[in-house]
RNA sequence: GGCGCGUUCGUCUAUCGGCUAGGACAUAGCCCUCUCAAGGCUGAAAGACGGGUUCGAUUCCCGUACGCGCUACCA
């Protein structure tokens, strides 16, 4: 072991994450950030959140709480960092500011020290720092000892700029400093920046400091192989917000995209994986999305879902979607949502199970209607109508036995009973447990609409 | 073009030289069933290619192909 990794090991880990606000959160920024929150919380150390806003002229507030909301959505909870997307707003931490547009001393104080030293010069106006010619050596966590020699280009001519002409420092130089100041023990980030590592790591070492350990992790690709871009559905991460995924459904998911718990489990426990997670175990290969594999696990969270938590999702799915259940009873709503807990695979679904819950009026499908509500089926329905009005105990066993009775009575199949009160009182042909649903409306309102929809039937 | 990284079922992965290559999603069939799901059972499905090393290679080495990244006064 080298002197280096030895200080490191007894050195207290410190990472971050260092987004720049581009107005959405890509999904492979957030596996980056989750790897370095687990990171963090495997070791005890420390997770920074540091926004990089060089660019002023796209950057807004906005876009910085795009980026602060879906961490927090996610739970990946920053130890130091913003508390608002605002650059000179509050923050915690020690080592801020924590928006680089708040550095520009500290990269000025830095450059200086670069030109008095002769490490760097001026040219055409920009300065320019003087790279060394000899192969770097990427000791990478992840990726295993890498050789970085020199390019075609670099090898006419490998100097490269850190501070433009119009006197923006560029990215490579600003974010070493910011690792360097920031006390960054481990640049956990994408394989996108592996090459560019040997810039990093001459620009430490004419700093006169050790470089931090790297671990550059695999990108994210879409399903068929190309670059997850912008436009891709489900690059960003609001799509997930929106569209009534579980935040832990979805950390669950990107867990599994380059790491795993090397046994059998798909399903994990938040806790194990901080446990069990480390950098050496990650891939070294892209993975791609498979978001059908997401909306499956999703499924499973839902099912498996505490009911406190459940209701709490499912409820503020159904308000984003215009129905207020605080019309209605507590115990109204959530005996109505607990019937389509199995049933549903993403919370934007549960209106299409539980809306007829909440509203009384409602088209019916037009193919269903078509097929059940016949002439045929009108005595059928009707007489099951006089023997639900009868029934002293409106629950789901009395009404499964009083529709059974019914349709032997009459001769005919349960489904020919079933479907067409389906339809009824749900207007779709596609619902939850009928004799359950039927219980939670209660008989009136089950009455009601059986006489609504039997003035329909021939 | 140069530099770097990668390559196990369609997809995510297990395997750290002994493999009849395991699991999950998706998929096919069957069962269950009031719809839709869920669940149960069964099936099909993989080591890019070519050379080495070895008693033995998916596993180690080299080459080729393919993919991805970087190569900016973008981040």
């Amino acid at each position: 072991m080298d002197s280096t990794s030895r200080r490191l090991m007894t050195m207290k880990v410190r990472v971050r994450f260092a987004p720049s606000p581009t107005g959405y959160l890509h999904i492979g920024g957030a596996r980056t950030a989750l790897f370095n929150w687990l990171y963090a919380r495997h070791t005890g150390g420390t997770f920074i959140l540091r926004i990089e806003d060089t660019d002023a002229a796209r950057n807004s507030q906005e876009a910085v709480n795009v980026i602060l909301e879906g961490l927090r959505w996610l739970g990946l909870h920053w130890d130091e960092g913003p508390l608002t997307g605002e650059a000179t707003g509050p923050a915690k931490g020690d080592r801020g500011p924590y928006f680089q547009s708040q550095r520009k001393d500290l990269y000025q104080r830095r450059v200086e020290a670069l030109l008095s030293r002769d490490l760097a010069y001026e040219k055409d106006g920009a300065i320019r720092f003087r790279m060394r010619t000899e192969p770097v050596v990427i000791d990478d966590l992840v990726v295993g000892r890498v050789t970085r020699e020199l390019t075609d280009r670099e090898a006419l001519d490998p100097d490269f700029v850190i501070v433009r002409s119009d006197g923006q420092p560029v990215f490579h130089f600003v974010n070493v400093v910011d690792d360097l100041e920031m006390g960054i023990t481990h640049v956990i980030r994408g394989e996108d920046h592996l090459s560019n590592t040997a810039k990093h790591i001459a620009l430490f070492e004419a700093f006169g400091v050790p470089p931090p350990r790297y671990a550059h992790i695999p990108l994210i690709l879409n399903q068929d192989g190309s670059k997850m871009s912008k436009r891709d559905r489900g690059a960003s991460l609001d799509t997930y917000q929106r569209e009534g995924f579980a935040p832990e459904a979805v950390v669950n998911f990107l867990c599994l995209l380059g790491w795993s718990p090397k046994n059998d489990k798909t399903k994990l426990d938040l806790k194990e994986v901080v446990e069990m997670f480390d950098l050496p175990q990650i891939l070294r290969h892209n993975a791609r999305f498979d978001m059908t594999k997401l909306l499956w696990l999703n499924g499973e969270y839902i099912r498996s879902m505490a009911p406190d938590r459940y209701h709490e999702l499912a409820v503020h799915a159904l308000a984003r979607d215009g129905i207020d259940t605080n019309a209605f009873p507590v115990a109204y709503v959530r005996a109505a949502l607990d019937t389509c807990k199995e049933k549903v695979k993403l919370f934007s679904e549960v209106k299409q199970f539980a809306g007829f819950y909440f509203q009384d009026e409602f088209d019916y499908e037009p193919e269903a209607a078509q097929k059940h509500f016949i002439a045929e089926n009108r005595p059928l329905v009707a007489r099951l109508r006089e023997v639900f009005a009868g029934l002293a105990s409106f629950d789901a066993a009395s009404l499964e036995a009083a529709l059974k009775s019914t349709a032997a009575g009459l001769g005919v199949k349960v489904g020919q009973l079933v479907h067409p009160v389906r339809l009824a009182c749900t207007g779709r042909s596609i619902g939850p447990s009928l004799y359950h649903l039927l219980e939670v409306l209660g008989k009136e309102r089950v009455l009601q609409r059986l006489d609504r929809a039997l003035a329909r039937m021939g």
